[in-house]
DNA sequence: TCTAAATGTCTATTGATATAGACAACCATA
DNA sequence: TATGGTTGTCTATATCAATAGACATTTAGA
């Protein structure tokens, strides 16, 4: 770890750069060995702070739930994880990180009806103004947010969709029973941005996190665009992988 | 743009926040009527900030050259790009954007050799301690610095590499003149992370920017690896994608 | 049970961040 | 050329971020 030296005065405050590190090695597995993150006294060194910088990142960690104090002891990891979650031909949520933790879970969080945009129309291949129905979900793994997802579906396809998806908790089942046995991944956009409110609400993020966004089209095996969504992922917690 | 309130007390000063939202509003496109972004007296009452708040973060874009402000006139949006990078089984740096600009270079910074630690042994199939090349590179689009990557390759088949691209400027002509006629991509990952200091160096980045970070394993035809990286993106310049 | 090592708490000081207000300088245009 | 709208500059004040030092409290182990 350390090495790098910590940037001042960029607008971005020192513990902040400093938990976002920490926060990095621990996922890393930098002090898998003792189960504890090294002294206050031996990270204020490492990275030429005073200590009370240091506790200030940790206490910005402890909040997160990552790491827990024990007077007289030190500081303990409390949880590591950065999920892998694959991109393919056949990406599904549920699938893709279903074999690293205990329980994935999808919940529906709002869903409405709306005209296509202009973007969303050419996406999804129907014309400006189709109706088309709105899902907003949040993905889970092991009781915690990992992604939240804004998904679109061509109205008179998938009318009924948000009710099948409501009682199936997952878009293949839900997609299975209106009659698409089947869909693929057409593409994914990946780019990364600053959580926003919202991100720091749904996914229980600190402010300043960082955001993994995906944007995929999904289509039948005949190639008609069926789902075009929008995702944010927890950047500190998932890892995407593209196997070719 | 706006909408969504900044947050406060966040060890992330407001400015920053504030730069890095009108950032994304105009590589999104929302000021292209005017070319300008809005005066400083309107982003105050937007963001529900003081003037002088959204004059620091009008400063930090300026810094970047991504706005020049005339006194009198405006604020002039002087730059807006963030480049589609395509990742599929043939991705290659300088073809995957090479539509999208005038032109594309590849500088080779540094390079030497190192023995293979456990983590490379693994990715490349070889026994830890194998003496890999490593090489140190720059990518450019239209003399601006996009990703930086650091590259590892068998030194038994590739002993001259660094050689060879200083000259070619190019891993996949490298590759052609030391007997691989062709390879392809067999896995990447991508995770998000915020920039450190030979980023802000090298990527010519402000602190606390967003690197996108890749990692790739490229094989050649007999699916033998022949070469692993790891890549560095300025996240508000590229954007993957992923075709399927 | 003593001691070393670790986290917890307190005070004080300095510099960066943010707000508030006022006014100057400049530009486009009526 | 007069005016409204815009950026540029200055002063003042309050709060947050970071440093510095001292000492208390807790734990593990000699």
């Amino acid at each position: 770890m350390a090495g790098q030296k910590i940037q001042r005065q960029t607008g971005v405050a020192l513990w902040r750069q400093i938990a976002d590190r920490i926060r990095t090695s621990i996922n890393h597995g930098d002090f898998d060995e003792t189960g504890m993150v090294p002294p206050e006294t031996v990270l204020a060194l490492q990275f030429g702070v005073n200590r009370h910088t240091i506790r200030s990142a940790l206490a910005a960690l402890a909040q997160e739930g990552i790491v827990r104090a024990v007077q007289g002891r030190g500081t303990l990891i409390e949880r590591k994880e950065r999920l892998s979650f694959p991109i393919s031909r056949r990406t599904r949520f549920s699938q893709g990180i279903g074999d690293q933790v205990r329980e994935t879970r999808s919940v529906l969080l709002a869903s409405g009806e709306e005209a296509a945009s202009t973007e969303l129309a050419k996406q999804l291949k129907v014309r400006t103004g189709t109706p088309l129905i709105r899902l907003e979900t949040l993905g889970q793994a092991d009781h915690r947010p990992v992604s939240r997802a804004t998904s679109w579906f061509p109205a008179d396809r998938f009318g009924d969709i948000a009710e099948v998806y409501r009682t199936t908790g997952s878009i293949t089942k839900a997609f299975k029973e209106l009659g698409v046995p089947d869909y693929v991944r057409v593409v994914t956009e990946i780019t990364a941005t600053h959580a926003d409110e919202s991100d720091l609400a749904d996914l229980q993020l600190s402010p300043g996190a960082i955001v993994l966004v995906a944007q995929a089209l999904n289509a039948d095996l005949d190639n008609v665009p069926v789902q075009y969504s929008i995702s944010r992922f927890a950047a500190d917690r998932v890892r995407f992988t593209i196997e070719n």
